[in-house]
DNA sequence: CCAAAAGTGTTCTCACTACACCCATGT
DNA sequence: ACATGGGTGTAGTGAGAACACTTTTGG
């Protein structure tokens, strides 16, 4: 134990890069700082990771911190999100209070499922803002939200499961390619985007429930994704 | 400066995967330890990041400290090292001394360029060992491994960059190509490996460098890396 | 009827596969 | 001569792009 010791230690935290869509735009969830430094400014939501107390009294896991200033400062129903790590930062002077290395992370929430923090849309503390168009941000958020955004659109297309976060439990075709227009900033062709779609649901990653959904033109079958 | 002290702090060290093909195997560098915690046992190289210190006074970025620790650990030439970082380990119990945080990192070393650590392959605390065969490894380093070896084999369709890290700096198809097959282990028809290689060539990515290099059969047309 | 969006069909291109074959060198 | 690996040619398959078309709803 003693030899741990004999190295100074840094302070760890937790950044959480918080995306939705919401009217049509990707978007970030940011704080305000109430707090010195950069009180005032719009922030990543995150903060210490405990490292004592607990069961252990070692505390807590990187994700288990991660889940828990997600819960603690977003109202989110933790459980439903897609939670990823991302990449440790760790510039010396990333931080004006001294050495802090932060653990980033991505997480997804869908539309449907974020009404704890819709209603605190308006609060002059915790804000969407556009992901691509973002205020100016405290400490190096702006470099840990541009990794997030290059992440999620490299990953976009080998997994999945991320864009199926980011719609309705229930969706239809339509919703999902909305979704990968949005985020890829382009069109799909829409025969070409189903019938990939369709080769999702051979493989029983995707299955078709009852009943059909309005869309303003021809009604359209609703899909879920198998657990 | 007062309010990051407020927060008990772990340590944080960095591990480094380092690995290289050897004798047509891929292969991990390992130290052996030489106290306690482990001590005898094998594990990655790695250590505390410094975090006081140097120019800022607040140590070094993590980047920093895994390229010192390979330097002291392994006297490779680091310069010539693709080194990556992989992804934060904070278990709380991950390690017995107390709470370590450890930040894991990819090397991939070409066998040309490892003339220094080859000559303390004989020594009794580095040597290298078949990646997908490792001795018991200490605290959660094998679960870094595995990690590692998912990654590069991942990544290394998307990013031939890597793999070129493997090869000597001067290289014919064949060589990059049985780079491939150990990594992925399958085999791939010649042809068509050549000819996913030459549009490489197309792109500007790799160019013809004069000279044959004997192989066996046929000699060989040599390439480069583009910088 | 018309707009809008779902859903279908057809063609072209391009990459990857498999496999047969030719070429240049060492022994 | 023959083994060995480099290098070439060719036909098949499957995914994606482009685009014209049909279907089903709401207004």
């Amino acid at each position: 134990m003693a030899r741990t010791y004999r190295y100074a230690r840094p302070s760890i935290a937790v950044d959480i890069v918080v995306l939705t869509i919401r009217h049509e735009v990707l978007q970030v969830l940011l704080i305000r700082r109430g707090i010195e430094p950069f009180k005032g400014k719009w922030a990543l939501p995150g903060g210490f990771v405990r490292v004592e107390g607990g069961r252990s009294g070692l505390g807590e896991s990187l994700d288990a911190a991660a889940r828990r200033e997600l819960r603690e400062e977003t109202n989110l129903d933790v459980d439903e999100v897609w939670l990823e790590q991302l990449h440790a930062f760790g510039a010396p002077a990333r931080d004006p209070r001294g050495r802090v290395i932060s653990v980033a992370y991505l997480a997804v929430v869908s539309p449907e499922r974020f009404g704890q923090v819709a209603a605190a849309t308006d609060a002059d503390d915790t804000r969407w803002v556009p992901a691509d168009d973002p205020p100016a941000l405290a400490f190096d958020h702006p470099e840990i939200l541009a990794f997030a955004l290059g992440h999620l659109r490299r990953r976009l297309d080998q997994d999945p499961r991320m864009a199926f976060h980011l719609v309705p439990r229930e969706l239809t075709i339509g919703d999902l390619r909305r979704v990968y227009e949005i985020i890829e900033r382009t069109t799909y062709d829409k025969a070409n985007f189903r019938r990939r779609f369709l080769r999702l649901v051979d493989e029983g990653k995707i299955e078709r429930v009852a009943g059909q959904q309005a869309t303003g033109g021809r009604p359209a079958a609703v899909y879920r994704l198998v657990e």
